[in-house]
Formats: C-alpha cells, structure tokens, sequence
DNA sequence: CTGGGGAAGGGGCCC
DNA sequence: AGGGCCCCTTCCCCA
C-alpha cells in the first residue's frame, strides 16, 4: 500500500516544492505565524453532515447482515433499522422504545421455578457472554459498551474495509479519508492537525528536535529517533540470518529482501 | 547497493 | 468523547 494514498496531492507529487522561498533559517517559529500558516480547518459539508458515520454497519453477534445493503447512505434512508437486527446507538427514548421490543440478537428467559411456578424476573441474555440483565437497555449498553464490540469489530469504514472497536477509532480512521486539514501553502491535505503541522514545518524549515550528538536538527522527533541510532554502536535491528546489525528496521527489511534469509 | 534523512500514515494512550 | 501527543513504521530520495 503506498505509504501516501491518502494524501490529496494538488501539486505535482515528482517535484518537490520550491522551500527555498519559503526557507526560514531560524529554527524557532512564533506561534501567531503558524496560526497564519494553518488554514482554518473548515470541514467540507460532507465532513460535518451525519451522513459521515451513517454507514457504520454493527451487526450483532447473532445476526447476520441484512440483504441487500442500502445503497443510499442519507442519513436516515441509510441507517439500519433495528428491526433489521442491528445496533445502532439509540437515545434514552429510543431504549425505552425497544425495550418491549424482542430483538433477534438476544436471549430472552423466563426461568421456572422448582415448584413449576414461572417466575417474575424474565432476563435479558447476553448471547456471547451470558450475562443476564432484566431490562433490554442494560443488556444493549452492555453489549454496545463490552461484550459485542470486543468479540467483533463492529464499527465498519464506509471508504475501505476496515472495522473497528469503537466509534472513537472509526473516526479517526475516517480522517484519512476525508482530510480535513489542508494547507494554505500548498494545498496538501492531511488527517489529523499535527500531521499538517509537521507537514508545515518542511515549508518554514523549523527543526525544533536537535540531536545531542551532533550539530543536527530535525523537524520530525521520530526522524531524530531514528538518527539517534546513527550514533549508537549497538544497532537495534539484527539479522536473525547474519546477525549483521541495522539501524533501522527498514534497512533489515531491505537486507533481508536482497536475499540474505530465506524467503519466507 | 547501502545507509541515512525527510516526510508522512496511523494506532494507542493520556488528559 | 475528542484532541493532542507519542511512538512506530513505511516509503522515497539522495549521497
């Protein structure tokens, strides 16, 4: 997977931009120009209507999915029904709603008692773990909070084929789709604020990450990490073949691939 | 070919 | 819950 396909590119990606004229020999960058840098990050309609997270699809432990999927994915027309058999998250009116309902993805008991009376307290069975619950809300918040979402990645990406465990990661993941943040410079999108933060400083040339061995700066900590290594005798990453030494691991991958251990 | 720098992606953790 | 940050990783390019 190239590492930047989901970089929108609005320039032409074989020529490296011109950062001689942006170049900026201090190191330090004022606050106030970073803000003028960083275009305000104003999401695109499609970012901020619901319709972003209407495809998430959760299917139940028990169910399977429904057929056919929706192809329109509006807000409302798009969002599975619970009648369907899935779990959407639900207000506290809707759980009071459902809670008389008998969802397919549950157990419910009604245990009897020695003397064959039945008894009062019917349950709401977890199908996974077993818990018991006696209303059907604390049985979905249950499952919605633990049990389901761990046993399976139930929060599905609309653009690629990823899951997830929680709505949280979902979203981040739909950053690098979506990319949010672009810069004013250059037109460069990004997914997360500090990706594009970084991303500026190639243009500003600020290298706040300098290396206590040498006179080298960097923009980029990870960068200085793997600089660091330089430095070190010990090499981190060893060939399990030679025991020849790397410092970084992508040098070993590269060693590795130019044939000195077997193909696996 | 190898080593290293630069840039970027993305998951996870913490506040 | 969401944003920021940390860390690891990958890829490209160049000396």
């Amino acid at each position: 997977m190239p590492r930047s396909f989901l970089v929108k590119k609005h320039f032409n990606s074989s020529k490296k931009p011109n950062y001689s004229e942006l170049d900026c020999p201090t190191a330090f960058v004022s606050q106030q120009l970073l803000k003028s840098l960083v275009m305000p990050v104003i999401p695109q309609p499609e970012v901020l209507s619901p319709v972003m997270y209407s495809p998430i699809t959760m299917w139940t432990a028990s169910d399977s999915p429904p057929s056919p999927l929706p192809t329109d994915l509006s807000p409302v027309s798009g969002y599975p029904s619970p009648k369907d058999g899935h779990e959407i998250p639900r207000s506290d009116e809707d759980e009071h709603e459902h809670e008389h309902e008998q969802p397919a993805s549950f157990t419910f008991t009604t245990t009897t008692s020695p003397s064959g009376a039945s008894d009062v307290t019917e349950k709401f069975r977890c199908a996974l773990c077993h818990k018991s619950y006696s209303t059907y809300a604390g049985l979905l918040k249950h499952k919605q909070l633990h049990c389901e979402a761990h046993a399976r990645k139930a929060f599905s990406c609309k653009y690629c084929e990823k899951e997830y465990v929680s709505l949280g990661a979902l979203k981040m993941h739909i950053r690098t789709h979506t990319l949010p943040c672009v810069c004013k410079l250059c037109g460069k999108a990004f997914s997360r604020p500090w990706l594009l933060q970084g991303h500026i400083r190639t243009h500003t040339g600020e290298k706040p990450f300098s290396c206590s061995h040498c006179s080298r700066a960097f923009a980029d900590r990870s960068n200085l990490r793997a600089h660091l290594q330089t430095h070190s005798d010990v090499k981190k990453y060893q060939c399990k073949n030679c025991s020849k030494t790397f410092s970084r691991m992508s040098l070993l991958h590269k060693h590795e691939e130019s044939g000195c251990c077997v193909a696996h």
